[in-house]
DNA sequence: GCGAAAGCGGACGAATCAGTCCGCTTCTGC
DNA sequence: GCAGAAGCGGACTGATTCGTCCGCTTTCGC
């Protein structure tokens, strides 16, 4: 890939802000249009880019899913299991509540990098996982699917409440569930 | 409203339950040409009956919060509190495991009537978690709603599991982490 | 500055889908 | 049976939105 000219590094900056945000706000089907709009770009200047919604859609994924795999590691590394394990359900809760596009978006993208990013977060998480259960934190009927499948429960169901503290409540509810 | 004629009765009673099955399936944007498909009859026949798509689905919503509404009032009757609450709970997240759509079109739907009845339900099941609550069967900072997100939230996170009976552990986990 | 390459963005095409309309068909009361 | 009312459904309209294209503009090495 050559370098860009510098009005089109600044237009695609500006693009990729405007995604993150409008998809955050709006979800993952929100318009290419209300993008470029936002970016102050046409919407060709989007598709120069981006040769489907999709793939804009996966550079955004791309940039938090690197971001929540980096924090992953830090929790997974701590050394009282269990306390790694709750901060980590935290801070994905606070992460997907802030954004609802990376939840929905994920699951939507069918890129194999994106893929191959959600593959090594999901063995970090497992290994969080596993080692929370080791250490008594977490129920033994469980396995890692289960509770990725109801962590994920929590944060969607975050999304639907009214009260703006609720998430708070609802992760709380959820870890004390998991609990032996 | 005159009585219909037997075949407009017998195409109507066909896109009810066309409806019914298009959106549990395909969720409460599934186009109208897919129902009218369902139903063996042409998209007009679908617009006449129902001035738009969302009187459809409103009309959907209707039967199953009527329903629901039902089961509630006697959950809510009996002599357990914690007991008639756990029990809805059970109730509620099947019928919802067969129907994804009719959680999300209740919440979309803004038709008086619909809203009416989701305020009766609501009330019903404030009752049941009320005296749950009384009997110390539920945390005291959990309202109805949060309750409703919860359990959405439950249902939701069978449909990502690949064990078919991941259902009932999440029901469980959900009921374990509301107690106080 | 200048010319070529890179980039821009609005007009356009195509697909999808809600909702309308009207000529033809089917039912029903008599 | 028959006449007229009721109903049917497919063609059509209009809105929306993804994605393409090409004439014009901007940048940048020289």
């Amino acid at each position: 890939m050559t370098v860009l000219r510098a009005d089109a590094q600044r237009n695609l900056d500006r693009i990729l802000e405007a995604a993150a945000e409008a998809f955050a706000e709006l979800g993952p089907d929100c318009a290419i249009d209300e993008i470029a709009r936002r970016a102050g770009v046409g919407h060709g200047t989007v598709f120069r880019r981006f040769p489907t919604k999709e793939a804009l859609r996966a550079a955004v994924i791309r940039l938090h899913l690197h971001e929540l795999l980096a924090r992953a590691r830090e929790f997974a590394a701590y050394e009282d299991a269990g306390r790694g394990f709750e901060d980590f359900v935290w801070y994905a809760a606070e992460v997907c509540r802030r954004d609802r596009a990376l939840f929905e978006g994920v699951e939507k993208c069918t890129f194999d990098d994106v893929a191959a990013a959600k593959q090594e977060l999901h063995d970090v998480v497992n290994k969080l996982i596993r080692r929370a259960r080791r250490d008594g934190a977490i129920r033994r009927e469980l396995d890692a699917q289960d509770v990725g499948a109801l962590v994920g429960a929590a944060i969607e169901a975050t999304m639907h409440a009214e009260r703006p503290d609720a998430w708070r409540r609802y992760v709380r509810v959820l870890l004390d569930g998991l609990r032996p």
